[in-house]
RNA sequence: GUGGGCGUAGCUCAGCUGGUAGAGCACUCGGUUGUGGUCCGAGAUGUCGCGGGUUCGAGCCCCGUCGUUCACCCCA
């Protein structure tokens, strides 16, 4: 009887050992600098009600619109895999009452997101993002710091070949004084019934055309950059002048666009050069209507959500993923029953001090096993069999010269064995 | 959702103008009894993605389908 194999669904990334030690440490390097800031772990669901995307999110993105994992729920209620961290972290926030007590509320989390999109290069249906939120708290100072810490993240894993694009998106009043006259400009073009499609759900979308012949026409388009009111100048000004004396560099884009609808003010976006059409590793952005609009107090927040995997495509392409990174210090290789028992407890022993320590199971012969040993990236072997086992005392054998030593099992805890 | 490339052993691939499958790596065992990395020898492994068609005969040609990949769209 033969059974068909199962395939993992379709786009999903995922990360088997070796590789895994690269993603992992991908993932800790972005995670440490929002602990190091005073920031907290949230811990959210995966799935949410269905609403608090839509309403969210905003109904007019294409995220929402036509790229969430929908479903219904036994009880009938209509579900949705998170698309992108925020607004689950507003709705714990509201619903937990955090906004209630010291703001800004500071929180990181990291995690699986889903997009029903088409797969490519650095796209996946299911992926994962670190990201952390500051709610509470207008200062421009914090808009700096939250860009910082995405910026030390890149910086912890090495990468270069990178840079920090930003713009502000203004206030209520900056947007509407710029929509007129933006509309107003694009009303003198002709566009394909797509395009025209696009301006019509968000005019700023255009400033995104990839086609020539669209930049160019987009190229005298009024710019909402220069519609700030004086608060949202002065802000955006600001945040420029921290982020200047913490020496993060970034390039003003007066034309970037983001996907998501809820973002004002201060935006950004981090891009790397070497990974082809899916270039943004992270991005973020202050939001100032989101609570409210979910339903909690009228509180501003910034956060940012960094694309692990397109960090590690990034790490990657700079070539800073070393080979096989793992290793352990003592490889145990048993002889017989006897000593099965006797390597399990030596074992457990040893790693309660930290020395990470394998045992050779199943009854191999000895040259595989020290094959395996020798592939594990083990430092130390040791072979365990009768004799050894009526002595108390082993061989100890440092792979990388072939030197051994003699030891008693008992004082093995006491054995250097990062020498 | 739209378009292009690709689908041969676990992996990377070869397979000439159609004649019923190969290499390297990896894996297992061995090269005198219990010590790896090099070397030598032996061995296991494929419904050539799937279905149909053309042909005396298809991994190689045609059609369909699925998967994968890259790009558009969009985004992390």
């Amino acid at each position: 009887m033969k059974f068909e194999k199962i395939a993992a669904p379709k786009g999903v990334s995922e990360y088997a050992p070796p590789d895994s030690a690269a993603f992992e440490w991908v993932r800790q390097s972005l995670i440490d600098p929002a602990k190091l800031a005073g920031y907290q772990l949230i811990e959210l669901p995966v799935f949410e009600d269905t609403t608090l995307f839509s309403r969210g999110v905003g109904e007019s993105t294409d995220v929402v619109s036509k790229e969430m994992y929908t479903f219904e729920d036994r009880g009938g209620r209509s579900i949705t895999l998170r698309p992108e961290g925020t607004a689950g972290v507003m709705r714990s926030v509201i619903e937990n009452s955090l906004d209630r007590g010291q703001l800004p509320v500071k929180v990181w989390y990291s995690g699986a997101f889903f997009r029903a999109e088409r797969p490519q290069a650095g796209r996946y249906r299911q992926f994962y993002q670190v990201g952390v939120e500051a709610i509470g708290l207008d200062d421009p100072a914090i808009d700096a710091e939250v860009i910082a810490i995405a910026d030390r993240g890149f910086k912890k894993i090495g990468l270069k070949n990178y840079r920090l694009e930003i713009t502000s998106l203004g206030d209520a009043k900056s947007r509407a004084a710029h929509r007129v006259d933006l509309l107003k400009f694009i009303s003198t073009l002709t566009l394909d019934e797509a395009t025209a499609a696009r301006a019509a759900i968000n005019p700023l979308r255009l400033f995104d055309d990839k086609r020539d012949e669209m930049k160019q026409a987009m190229e005298k388009a009024p710019l909402l950059m220069d519609y700030l009111s004086p608060e949202s100048e002065s802000h955006f000004k600001q945040v420029l002048a921290y982020l200047a004396a913490l020496k993060v560099e970034y390039v003003l884009n007066p034309r970037m666009v983001r996907g998501l609808d809820y973002y004002t003010g201060t935006t950004f976006e981090f891009v790397h050069s070497d990974l082809g059409a899916q270039s943004g590793i992270g991005g973020g952005g202050r939001y100032d209507g989101l609570m409210e609009t979910l339903g909690g107090q009228n509180l501003s927040g910034i956060g940012f959500g960094l694309g692990v995997d397109r960090a590690l495509l990034a790490a990657k392409a700079e070539g800073l993923i070393a080979k096989s990174a793992f290793s352990s210090d003592l490889f145990l290789i048993p002889l017989g029953d006897n000593a099965k028992g006797a390597a399990l407890s030596i074992s457990a022993q040893l790693c309660e001090l930290g020395i990470v320590t394998e045992i050779a199971f199943g009854d191999r012969a000895l040259k595989g096993a020290m094959k395996a040993a020798d592939k594990s990236g083990s430092r130390y072997v040791i072979v365990l069999g009768e004799a050894e086992l009526a002595s108390g005392q082993v061989e100890i054998k440092r792979m990388s010269d072939g030197a051994t030593s003699s030891v008693k099992i008992s004082d093995l805890s006491g054995f250097a064995f990062d020498k």
